[in-house]
DNA sequence: GTTATCAATATGTCTATACATAATGACGTC
DNA sequence: GACGTCATTATGTATAGACATATTGATAAC
């Protein structure tokens, strides 16, 4: 069977796993192997199975060979888009209210988080986002002031996630999601009853040494994350 | 600058991206002038650069070039385990019971999800997840009976879950995160308000020609989805 | 000015070869 | 049997070279 590209290589692979040719847990053929099966290099066939193995769909390791993953630990990509993007893909009209801009201690279970950067006071900002003008998210940030220019930006123009994105280039975090009763302020500005399923959405993003934000996202009731596996 | 290995090249791409040496938008030099500068094959560092533009660090286009990703999307890939691994993984004991376990005809929610797979009856299983014998989360799964043997496996044994997991490999489908308020089954069987916020994940997975089984996950209260960036 | 054509170019991929590295499994010793 | 030693082996990575392919940008024709 001559297979032309790596892609091909790894579409077979996988087509074999599925129709149970090759069952989880088993080892299948060395690369070396299936090189000369499909008539290729073993630097192509090579690739194919790194490809798969980062899917999580194979078991690589040195000299005991490539098994199928008995329990393919099932990966699920989120894009994690900026709150505009996400309401203009949507076909909407995005706008958003600065509500709150201060400079704050950190709340205790923000200082947890936060840790170090949140030892003196934090800049917090709370922002209304609206589709159509209707609430779409509530969106409380605590940022360290470290690492604001001076003067600061005026975030009734940007947003401050945007004023971020386009700032802060490749940091890392955390991300969490959980359900949670509105409580009085988000039930208040969302327009809902205190109390209802609200989905949030929280963040940290760090920096080289220390934390650089802390948002907590919290959506209109009807919000769903969707994503295909 | 002599660097040695493909994810040292990528680390010094994205050290260089982080300390705004090179801007979002901006285009960076070519893999044969790296190649050059790092002393090593052209092959390297096109490793090296698939592997950040796969990441959304980088936009590559041919003939145009490698450019910093004006608006990198930020990308949270979720390991969705089997629900026993995810309760024993916290160090708990994870056991199950299955609640119902019938043929019906599908609702409408979930005739609308699984289409021409739910035509006839499906087979319905209701399973509570309990975590050091506390109620985890609740199951209720719909399956397209045709994926099933004869005689079909008994469910109070292993999990409809697991045997899916074991039996159906490298299926596709789609997956869903809300909150949702509790309605009177999952509130009485999670021991929860009605109307309590509850995280709901919904799963479709899609076999080769129709539908094979949709999943409605109810968790207990607390329940966090939680990843890195 | 607009459009068609074409050479130049950066990335995409493959090849063959080589050596590095991590496990394994066999062997020998105690 | 328990333990350490070591050759074997499959994957991991690097190399130089080659050709494919998509785009660009310049040139030519209209």
């Amino acid at each position: 069977m001559i297979l032309q590209g790596w892609q091909a290589i790894r579409d077979e692979v996988k087509r074999r796993i599925r129709v149970r040719d090759w069952t989880p847990g088993s080892i299948i053929p060395t690369e070396t192997e299936l090189a000369a099966e499909f008539g290729c290099a073993r630097g192509t066939v090579n690739r194919a199975l790194i490809d798969l193995a980062r899917a999580g769909v194979l078991e690589r390791r040195r000299k005991a060979g490539t098994r199928v993953a008995l329990l393919p630990v099932r990966q699920a990509r989120f894009a994690i888009p900026v709150i505009r993007a996400d309401i203009e893909a949507r076909g909407q009209v995005a706008t958003h209210q600065v509500l709150a801009l201060d400079r704050v201690p950190a709340p205790v279970p923000v200082a947890a988080r936060m840790g170090r950067a949140a030892e003196g006071h934090l800049v917090y900002v709370e922002t209304l986002y609206l589709a159509d003008g209707r609430p779409f998210a509530h969106e409380a940030r605590w940022l360290n002031p470290a690492v604001l220019p001076n003067p600061a930006p005026d975030f009734a123009d940007i947003s401050v996630n945007e004023w971020l994105v386009a700032n802060i280039a490749l940091a890392e975090g955390d991300i969490a999601f959980a359900a949670e009763g509105a409580d009085a302020r988000v039930a208040q500005v969302l327009g809902v009853a205190v109390g209802a399923p609200i989905f949030v959405t929280e963040r940290l993003t760090r920096g080289a040494d220390a934390a650089i934000t802390f948002v907590r996202l919290s959506h209109a009731p009807g919000y769903r994350m969707q994503t295909a596996l």
